[in-house]
DNA sequence: GCCGTTTTCGGCCCGACTGTTTTCAGTCG
């Protein structure tokens, strides 16, 4: 049982519960141990071996007992009898907006309803209205719940909710009265995906009524949810390109005054405002989203409020309730990478396997970009669909570098390849032509249904490799439509570290893989992150700094990003790699 | 369910908005 597999199951008991009717504060403590286990940095079964999982903050004597039958069997009677007691499709129920466990629960008591489709039915037959607590509103509100479900209220890629939020934040500055306007949310914590927009405006109080009007006639408005004299809701959508992007928006109005306090509030995460808020409370304060009632009356800006609770200021990006806080008290918080650090990358792709651009065309924009090396790792022999190099390809391809490199001022061309992971864990390439590369990464583009033990086994291999420079997108996962294969990282990570190999960030939009987590944990473990775009084209490349977030999130300075050296550095230390190997 | 320099019970972050009520519960973030 992997990290995430304990974590999901504590989750899916919190929510039981709370679908039971049971004592909110006992689903919030499944709820939020379910967190801490799918975040902590040592693996679960070493804790549980050294009886130390008790020691976790939010683990006691019963989710200690529950955690450790479920790591060492791979079962959990407990989440079996309650799964057994709740209907499947009060989970779909769950999704619907404005309706939470309490509503569910009285819809099933009352009139034993189990399904979206029983639910419709009650709503139109008018039998939900009648409920008590219900009313003619809530039955259509589910009933346009139902008929947007597909469209309103999932995750989408960050760098989607982005463009929208910046939109957004773009008209709302133009309002008459704006003073200040932030985007805060998840979009400001940086997530790999986001599920909203939130957005604070400062303002004269005479001025937040004309704000609100025009927030919700914006014309990326498809539907208003609620709209208040201090906060409104809408559904946005924007098109981008072929696609369409979907999402709700929040905009709440301060006065200039209470912008630091509000901006801080709604970046959240709530988890890090509820640390933040019980601080508050043992200094003798009260913590809200307009005020540090009992101290200083006005701030600056975000730090003096850290400041106020003895604390550093925190990077929106760490504001999870991963240690954060008590880094923070003891200013020991690192100093995050910056995209302005990265000045090189190695994964990008020719059109001599499946890029569209030449080398020439590549190196180009890597100098526009700024950038003083740029690798080439186009794909090996057997990964055919992509237009896989020979070795005289590969060849043919190191002549045109060595030529190109001599013509270029200001950009180091490396010779690279993304190699295959074949099914043993061998590599797609023989040694002595592996060994004329500058580096290599290899990744895993096949058999993804391998069970989890044979993709270890085979990943591990791959990474016991002397060629082997770093490991290609980890997991293979494309963020809310593809899983990743099944892999246990944490042995992943563990034999990254056994052969001092280095680890991608893969920054495309759709796969920020490693995961942030995962990247606090090979952090952990000594391992360097190498942040990459993947470019399969020159706008591509420019791709990196949706890498530079995940990054961000996982704690790293720019020590432990490789591609933040010179290519002097660089260059240095992949010759002193080859040397060892 | 967890937790403890107001310790083994009685708390557990805080507020806006909605729809249901007639002072509040539920949901959301």
């Amino acid at each position: 049982m992997t990290k995430d597999d304990i974590a999901n199951a504590l989750d899916e008991i919190g929510t039981l519960l709370a679908l039971k009717g049971e004592n909110d504060f006992k689903c919030r403590a499944y709820h939020a141990a379910s967190r801490t286990i799918s975040q902590l940095e040592e693996d679960v079964n070493k804790l549980i071996a050294a009886k130390r999982l008790g020691s976790v903050r939010g683990i006691g004597e019963a989710l200690v007992e529950k955690i450790t039958t479920l790591a060492t069997t791979g079962k959990l009677p407990y989440l079996e009898e309650l799964r057994a007691s709740i209907p499947p499709g009060l989970f779909d129920i769950l999704r619907l907006p404005g309706v939470g466990p309490k509503k569910v629960k009285a819809l099933h008591d009352a009139l034993g309803i189990d399904s979206l489709a029983k639910l419709k039915t009650a709503c139109e037959a008018g039998e939900v209205a009648k409920l008590k607590g219900f009313g003619e509103k809530t039955a259509e509100k589910m009933l346009a719940g139902i008929n947007f479900l597909d469209t309103v209220g999932n995750r989408v890629r960050f760098d989607k909710g982005f463009a929208l939020g910046e939109q957004l934040l773009d008209r709302i500055r133009t309002f008459p009265g704006v003073i200040r306007a932030e985007l805060c949310g998840s979009l400001r914590r940086r997530r790999d995906t986001v599920k909203d927009i939130d957005i604070v405006v400062s303002t004269e109080p005479a001025n937040a009524a004309a704000i609100m009007e025009a927030f919700v006639k914006l014309p990326e408005v498809m539907q208003v949810i609620g709209q208040g004299p201090t906060k409104s809701s809408i559904v946005a959508e924007l098109s981008l390109g072929q696609s369409k992007v979907v999402l709700n928006a929040d905009l709440r109005v301060v006065t200039d005054e209470q912008f630091p306090v509000a901006v801080l509030h709604f970046t959240g995460s709530k988890e890090h405002n509820i640390r933040l808020r019980q601080r508050a409370i043992e200094r003798g304060y009260s913590l809200n989203e307009y005020a540090l009632t009992g101290g200083p009356k006005s701030f600056a800006d975000e730090a003096a409020i850290y400041k106020a609770l003895d604390l550093v200021w925190v990077p929106p990006e760490l504001r999870e309730d991963t240690g954060e806080i008590e880094a923070a008290e003891k200013n020991e918080l690192p100093e995050l990478v910056e995209v302005k650090d990265i000045r090189g990358v190695f994964h990008n792709h020719t059109t001599e396997s499946d890029g569209t651009a030449t080398l020439e065309e590549m190196a180009a924009a890597a100098q526009e970009l700024g950038l003083e090396y740029l690798g080439i790792a186009d794909h090996s022999l057997s990964l055919t669909i992509a237009n896989g190099l020979s070795p005289t390809r590969v060849k043919r391809q190191w002549a045109a570098i060595d030529t190109l490199n001599k013509k270029l001022k200001g950009l180091t061309i490396f010779k690279g390849s993304e190699v295959d992971i074949l099914e043993d864990g061998s590599l797609d390439f023989n040694d002595e032509l592996l060994a004329g590369f500058d580096y290599v990464v290899a990744s895993v583009h096949t058999l993804f249904a391998l069970s989890e033990e044979a993709q270890t086994a085979r990943v591990c291999k791959a990474l016991s490799h002397p060629a082997v420079t770093m490991l290609g997108h980890a997991t293979g996962r494309l963020l809310l439509r593809r899983e990743g294969y099944k892999l246990d990282l944490d042995k992943v990570l563990e034999a990254a570290a056994a052969h001092g190999k280095m680890i991608e960030i893969n920054a495309q939009p759709d796969r920020l893989d490693l995961d942030w987590k995962y990247v606090k944990r090979a952090k952990a473990l000594g391992i360097p992150l190498v942040i990459n775009p993947d470019a399969h084209s020159t706008d591509g490349l420019a791709l990196y700094p949706y890498g530079v977030n995940v990054a961000r999130r996982g704690w790293l300075t720019k020590a432990e990003v490789f591609n933040t050296r010179s290519a002097a550095e660089v260059t240095k230390e992949l010759v002193r790699r080859k040397s060892v190997s």
